[in-house]
DNA sequence: CTTGTATTTCGATGTATGTCTAATTAGATG
DNA sequence: CATCTAATTAGACATACATCGAAATACAAG
């Protein structure tokens, strides 16, 4: 029931325990020196070294009756990183748009074809709505108008819109829905 | 007088706000949305939201009166960056230790030389610190006979690790100092 | 201007947890 | 075994803050 990532941000999310992971960057230290460079009595230090050594973050050899610690650099690095992949990931789904609109899409904004495949095409629809504001009603002409700014067939497009739940109709108005309304195949 | 890694964190460390970051990652939601989602009543969510924004990582566009708001991921990014950087450097420290130690120590353990630069002889002196065990006391003789195992200048090397307070002496006999003592460039 | 809806602000409450003192454990020394 | 020191554990206390209901705000629509 314990959530790794949840409970990497909570260990570190103490300003003791950053100050200790500080101290540990230098060299190994024993409660005490901790305790005096940080104004805290041992008991507090230990209770700190408790919560990152559950994460894995802090080892301790002994040497008679004082305990060495020690920063697991290698440990810190792997939970920083797996922090960082799932953001790497939706930026190069990102990046992956900006490669289809910039092969679809001339300077000017003209739109060269229509993509034929679902993917590439939901990308460039999201791209057209950047014309259309919530909130506002547009008639069937002013759709067209905007659509035809990038490409002549503004009926097969329009369709498209309505059809991925983009744009709303009803007796030839239509409005923009709200993204998460959207049928892009987007998760969750 | 704010800690911009310690309020990132503690803006990273609450389950409710995790579970806002990985909705808004598919997309754009509303306060409601968040809500419902995640079981929370909206101004839960609206206090969750302002703290995300305080840190930069959540934007809002304003569509009527609801309020969509967005995952800055380059924010994100830039935020989980900084928090790597300081790792990488002490681990790039770490393998210039490394790499001194390949170049003066042969595969069976003998010192090749002694380093002249006082950087890299603090490193030599290091690793040879580790025939010693805190605790324990060593007369004269059994240092010159361990330091020997690596290397003919026990004399020399011996009053280098005094030098450097990594050996105390008393009457002829010797005992490993806790690495906080030791002098050796370490920060802090 | 009034009504309705989405959101935020305010104030109260309960829980989680950082910190301390006191007591206990563990190891070294004699 | 008695003593000393370093550290941990236990328990108490105080503060930070996540959450909520109620009230206020903002905006759209009659």
């Amino acid at each position: 029931m314990s959530e790794p990532l949840l409970d990497f941000f909570k260990a570190m999310a103490d300003e003791s325990r950053l100050g200790i992971i500080g101290l540990l960057t230098a060299r190994e230290r024993s409660v005490q020196e901790l305790a005096r460079a940080l104004d805290l009595k041992e008991p507090t230090v230990s209770h700190h070294l408790a919560i990152l050594k559950a994460q894995g973050l802090v080892t301790a050899r002994a040497e008679g009756t004082t305990r060495w610690h020690a920063l697991d650099r290698d440990a810190l690095e792997r939970l920083a990183r797996s922090v960082l992949k799932p953001i790497g990931e939706t930026k190069k789904a990102e990046s992956f748009d900006a490669k289809v609109l910039k092969s679809f899409v001339a300077d000017d904004g003209a739109l060269k074809s229509i993509p034929a495949s679902r993917k590439k095409r939901t990308i460039v629809l999201r791209w057209l709505m950047r014309d259309f504001v919530g909130g506002r009603r547009y008639r069937e002409a002013e759709v067209n108008e905007a659509i035809q700014r990038h490409h002549w067939d503004s009926a097969t497009l329009r369709r498209e819109l309505v059809g991925h739940r983009m744009l709303a109709r009803k007796d030839r108005v239509y409005w923009r829905l709200p993204e998460s309304e959207w049928q892009d195949g987007g998760k969750a």
